[in-house]
DNA sequence: TATGAATGAGCCTTCATTCAT
DNA sequence: GATGAATGAAGGCTCATTCAT
């Protein structure tokens, strides 16, 4: 398994691209192999089965994307800096490789059931990497100190990763990096006036929905 | 199609069920028939095909929740009152029934696939209800004037459904609702300070990520 | 079984018509029960099973047939003229029902696996009336001594069905009937003069043609 | 569809055999492949789907009987003895290969839904030879000027097939082959005394038929 | 290593038939 | 008698995986 790395690639650029024009599911070994320029059966010779195609893109587009984080964050001097960076860079490799971004954003549910390292090592790359920029920006005092870092992670990261799905569903055209200013922009300073600052404390709750569709 | 509407919940139930289970892929007519007490032929009485089970329940939960949206945000009184009510009454119409939110989140690549319409209607809606509390925020003067709506929608929308990813990927165990508040905080608010709002203004731009990582 | 014969001429009726246009294997049951404007249940009231709906169109269809043969020969005076009546008896009852007749002609060699006697009877009609018909013929001195009845009747029935596969094929546009007479010529005269006659006799055997194709 | 020649056409052969002995509709992919010794997918990897293998039956078997007719109709030196052979070489290809012969007797309404242009060659051919035998025979003296080929063809046709079909159903014991000089006779002939040529002149129009049977 | 023909388990779907109403 | 919803056996077809070459 895995000796020729050319061959390895091959294989492993083909399915994605397979996979981000079919879907997983609905991509077959055959095409995969046809799209590579192989054999069916060599594909065995570089992965475990199908899955482990799936599994072994997800492990080195976490990579990928984690080094890229944590240069992005290096970057910056202020923390302001660091997360405008970090979104940015993260924006810019999902931008640079079309079908790896819609893979890893379409099968994230499959990659719950193949994956349990790699992934938990995604989020709590995020976690580390978010909490060190809330710490640093408290420190510097532009950011906020009463913070949930759990919420503010899933905040930057969802805001994130649904900007990068609208543009993938909505054909790729427009620069998805330039998104990142002004999205730091509402992480930073949110969508409130300083009247509506204050309009928050003070939120009734009102009702309660529990009725159940299905 | 039948019209046995206590068997068609039934089965659709079963189904769901399944499908959060084992993901829409991994599921058989068979598993979803004999969770739902039927024979494997009695399901096609109701629905087309297997796709048709998702379509259908893609379509009754957009028309679901899209109704809980409305009049969560009717029932409040100022902008900031209706974006928390929207944003609890996501939370919570996808906490009742956590099998269908599974589903409704894992699937959505699939959505894409195999719908069409219902789909950009629960987009639509959701970018209507965004500009129509944005507008009203702005003539109260409790939301700033300079926002781009797509990306307030995205933002908001985002981070929502990574907070409701989150809580099913952590054994759906802590309660969801009560995170409204603190979201809408941080969507008012940003997670800056004054010092920090005018550090954003001035992001200087430092790098390019274009490496492939397959 | 078979108690109102109005439902029953219905389905029959029916089924005919479906059988006629998407052949005997192509259709259900439901088909047959909405062309007859019946339930699918009806059906079991008056046919043991899909098969005896066929098997029952067979029987009516060779006892009419039989009737109409009979009738027509009797209505001839010389050998010659009841082989007429014959072959235009044949050719106007399938012209004058034409699902009946497609439905028959396409679905033989099911009707030898379903149907046994009644075949059986048709063709043993079919070899009486011939039987007698030649005999009559010889003895008025209009029809050759020397034959072989089982190969006239082969040559007429083929022949006669022949024309009808072909009528049906071509879109039933032309009028069948009218074929009886030059049909009629051909079996009497022959397609050969007199000098092609005595060159019959004298046929070199030349060759054998053994080869397999699957 | 791959080109192995060799299993291609020992799935072939089992086909036609279970064909003949159940019916098309009646056989199952699982029963071919037993009875040709491969696995059920092996099978697709030779044919589209069940209906091809009729399909390339259909084809490969016309293509046959196509050359045999040809081949046989050469090797005469008069029109009628071009005939003889060529009612010879039409017995004689199918009683070499019974199950075959079954086959394309028994189905020939499928082939009319699923094959279009082989069919319509079939025909062509056998209208081509007879024409040109026809009018060989025309010029020889041998055979009557005042003819309608197409229904000559019919008629020969017609005689021959039913006297296979006659042949398979009374369980292929007789030689085939030897029906070809009596019927050939017939065919010339006719089975008309001089007398009768006459008689046949002033047949009457008697009656009319249009009693629906169902 | 590489190939790709062969495998066969598994699944979706159809439809003849039944039976409670 | 009439209905038609429900049944479930059966079959066509796919495709991940293997293995002899």
């Amino acid at each position: 398994m895995k000796r020729n790395t050319d061959k390895y690639n091959q294989i492993l650029t083909a399915a994605v691209k397979v996979f981000a024009e079919k879907g997983f599911a609905q991509s077959t070994i055959a095409q995969i192999a046809q799209e590579a320029g192989v054999a069916d059966g060599t594909i065995y010779l570089y992965f475990k089965n199908k899955d482990d195609i799936l599994v072994q893109f997800y492990e080195r587009m976490t990579e990928h994307v984690s080094e890229c984080f944590y240069k992005a964050v290096q970057e910056g001097a202020t923390a302001i800096e660091k997360l405008h960076n970090l979104v940015r860079a993260h924006l810019e490799v999902f931008q640079s490789q079309a079908s790896g971004a819609i893979v890893y954003q379409s099968e994230t549910h499959l990659q719950w059931r193949l994956v349990q390292e790699p992934t938990r090592q995604m989020s709590r790359m995020y976690r580390e990497l978010i909490s060190k920029l809330v710490a640093m920006g408290q420190q510097e005092g532009s950011i906020r100190p009463d913070l949930y870092v759990g919420l503010v992670k899933r905040l930057i990261n969802g805001a994130v990763e649904e900007v990068i799905n609208t543009w993938i569903h909505t054909g790729m055209d427009h620069d998805l990096a330039s998104m990142a200013e002004p999205l730091v922009d509402l992480f930073i300073n949110g969508i409130g006036t300083e009247a509506g600052a204050k309009a928050v404390d003070n939120i009734p709750l009102q009702f309660n929905h529990k009725a159940n569709v299905v």
